[in-house]
RNA sequence: GCCGCGGUAGCUCAUUGGUAGAGCAUUUCUCUGAAAAAGAAAGGGUAGGUGGUUCGAUCCCACUCCGCGGCA
């Protein structure tokens, strides 16, 4: 390999299950050797969605510019696509400033379409075929694939409507859905997991909440809501915006009780975390620690080599 | 004390005279422009207890225990 100074380009990627304190160690990470954040975060992209998704506050961040965070208004849906593109010029920026780009986040799917380089078709979301699309079953859905694409239906799930739907809007647009391309970065990338087990994570999740609250959460949501003069989004899209919203709106409804609220956010929160952790599990690329001095460690050595 | 209602999977509840299902939870998994999303699979109950009727009871009957509501 030339030795040139493209070769001194390394990512840092922290992943972990929600609350395991992933921010905090980039900060730090970013701190000790120079390094830039970038979040990879699907619900922390939006503007005004703050407490709820966790946001990492301006002191929290300690100088250390973070990026990829508030890069949408909240009424428009933001998607894996544009969070690639944005990432790899957030990332590109970085070295430019002969800074460590450090990849934080708890969204498995954007990071592996950044360090992966999952090459999705480009085809936009057609969301008036999708609502049409919608209205039907999985077996029409399926039967739909297979005369567009009988290739794709043999690897796709036959009862998830989402994937189908998105199948048949490419396959109607470009005939059939093309093969997964990968374009993988042409640099080297560690990647740190922060472990925490089990009763620690669910002891975390449950704080973070109750602190949440008490910064104002719940008035955060209603601001969306009714905010002072724009018009404010529908519960049906700040639903979207993740466990805590969708469980907030429901309460505000007066649809659950407060204590419905503090229980459906926790189980859904603890099935996230899991989700999180299916998807991560099967990385093997990913360095699992307990310990941020771990972590500086594995950083420490990736960097110096 | 009396009357009524109920006691079935961890929870909320269906169901049937031929040994039981759902939703949620739990465990595991999937992942091609919604990913805190959308899906899949699995484990789990001898139907409060005892006795009786019946070829056979979780379901019918009696007694008993427990919970809830009402009356006194």
């Amino acid at each position: 390999m030339i030795k040139s100074k493209t070769n001194n380009r390394k990512l840092i990627t922290i992943v972990g299950p929600t609350a395991s304190g992933k921010s905090e160690l980039a900060v730090k990470l970013a701190k000790k050797f120079n390094g830039e954040v970038i979040s990879a975060d699907s619900r922390q992209v939006y503007k005004k969605i703050d407490i709820g998704t966790g946001k990492i506050t301006k002191k929290e961040m300690k100088g250390i510019p973070h990026h990829l965070l508030d890069v949408a208004p909240p009424k428009n849906r933001f998607t894996v696509v544009q969070y690639r593109k944005l990432t790899l010029k957030a990332i590109n920026k970085t070295f430019k400033k002969h800074k460590v780009p450090i990849l934080c986040g708890g969204t498995g799917f954007y990071i592996q379409a950044v360090i992966d380089g999952i090459v999705i078709p480009e085809i936009r979301p057609d969301w008036e075929l999708r609502k049409k699309l919608e209205k039907k079953s999985v077996k029409e859905l399926y039967r739909t694939l297979k005369k567009l694409d009988s290739k794709r239906v043999k690897t796709i799930e036959k009862k998830n409507p989402r994937r189908l739907i998105r199948a048949i809007e490419i396959a109607k647009k470009i005939g059939r859905v093309p093969d997964l391309k990968k374009e993988p970065l042409p640099y080297p990338v560690l990647i740190i997991g922060v472990k925490k087990n089990k009763k620690e994570l669910e002891n975390l999740i449950k704080k973070r909440f109750f602190k949440w609250l008490k910064q104002g959460f719940l008035k955060e949501v209603l601001k969306l809501r009714n905010p002072p003069a724009d018009k404010g989004l529908s519960w049906q899209r700040i639903e979207e915006f993740g466990i805590h919203y969708r469980t907030a709106a429901q309460y505000l409804q007066n649809k659950i009780t407060e204590k419905e609220m503090l229980e459906k956010s926790m189980i859904e929160l603890r099935n996230y975390a899991k989700r999180q952790m299916t998807w991560f599990k099967r990385d093997k690329r990913i360095h699992w620690v307990k310990s941020q001095k771990k972590a500086e460690k594995l950083a420490k050595e990736f960097l110096a080599n």
